[in-house]
DNA sequence: ACCTCGCGTAGAACATCGTTCTACATTGAT
DNA sequence: ATCAATGTAGAACGATGTTCTACGCGAGGT
């Protein structure tokens, strides 16, 4: 039932948005009444906490999708994948480093996805230092370098404040760019 | 009187966050009737774009606020200044950045500041590519990418997402990626 | 000088939000 | 079969954005 409850959530954030998304749209999409929320969840923030903790998860899988043996193109595929979760999934997104990031207290389970998302991209700059192609370092400062990057990126573009007439263009160049001074 | 409005805005933005700048508010600080409001800028929309007018303003003069001769440290001044902006007035930022960005219909006055913040980069690089630091190319595709790079750092910093010990470290270190990958 | 008219204001009012309260039903145990 | 407890449904409360309804105060005409 927390299930259905995550579900109708979902719906509810991909047909109206973050701001569409309140207890009682997503109490009757899930055919129950808004105490259901609270019952299950606490309050709203604990229901969106849940909705999150999927969109980390999904995020977290996208950058660990392909497994190319080069590290450079392993690196790049990461990045292009962030973009295209991103993209697929622009409420979600929105929700997960959108609202004050910080001010709504992150439930642990959150907490611990996040940071499986984010160890998923040190594990590629690992790999990349490791064979060479990245200069030696600290793997989680650089990663964290990388996120910061390409999470801008993502960011502006789904604001619609990517003013390139290419935007997928202009992220490849910052991907490149990225590589290029990391090496 | 609209700009005691938005100075009223402005300080209880600051003092209450994002969250707490409400309609009431924000005439109570200024010591006139919710209406108000409304005679002056229709709605709380048109309030909080006054709002961000002078944020983008402060934005702009941020990053045009050094004019070092030497390219590099022209940008990289830049550079810090924008996150030095940001952190000073992390409630602007995240006002400017964080709601949904697209969906709040922007007023043509917010995106003329919006585009000269944008343009004061814009410059900025271009007069790295003409003294040869930066590689040729489009100047505003490459303001872009900054710009993409940078907000996210200082994004996720003002998140608390930033999770290496030294942000600022990490900021700069990014700054010299760009510069090295982009000369 | 007084009356009138019009515009902006103040405060109540409305719809919606998150959240809580109050009965009521349903289920499991004795 | 009775009872207690849990979860549900729906109303209710405070707060928000927004709108409505009188009210006041100053400008213009006689």
């Amino acid at each position: 039932m927390e299930q259905a409850l995550v579900d109708a959530a979902e719906r509810v954030l991909v047909r109206d948005g973050l701001g569409g998304l309140t207890v009682r749209a997503v109490a009757a999409e899930a055919g129950v009444a808004p105490m259901g929320v609270y019952n299950r969840f606490g309050n709203k923030d604990g229901l969106v906490a849940a909705v999150l903790v999927r969109g980390f998860g999904g995020l977290a899988a996208a950058v660990g999708e392909d497994t190319d043996v080069d590290p450079t193109a392993r690196l790049l595929a990461s990045g292009r994948n962030y973009r295209r979760f991103a993209l697929a999934h622009p409420q979600h997104y929105a929700a997960m480093f959108g609202p004050g990031l910080s001010q709504a207290a992150p439930t642990a389970e959150l907490a611990d996805r996040a940071d499986a998302a984010f160890t998923a991209l040190v594990d590629r700059v690992r790999y990349g230092m490791d064979r060479g192609v990245l200069r030696p370092g600290d793997p989680r400062g650089t990663a964290q370098l990388i996120w910061n990057a390409v999470h801008g990126a993502v960011s502006l573009e789904l604001g619609g404040l990517v003013l390139t007439p290419d935007a997928g263009a202009t992220y490849e160049a910052l991907l490149q760019v990225l590589v290029d001074g990391l090496r």
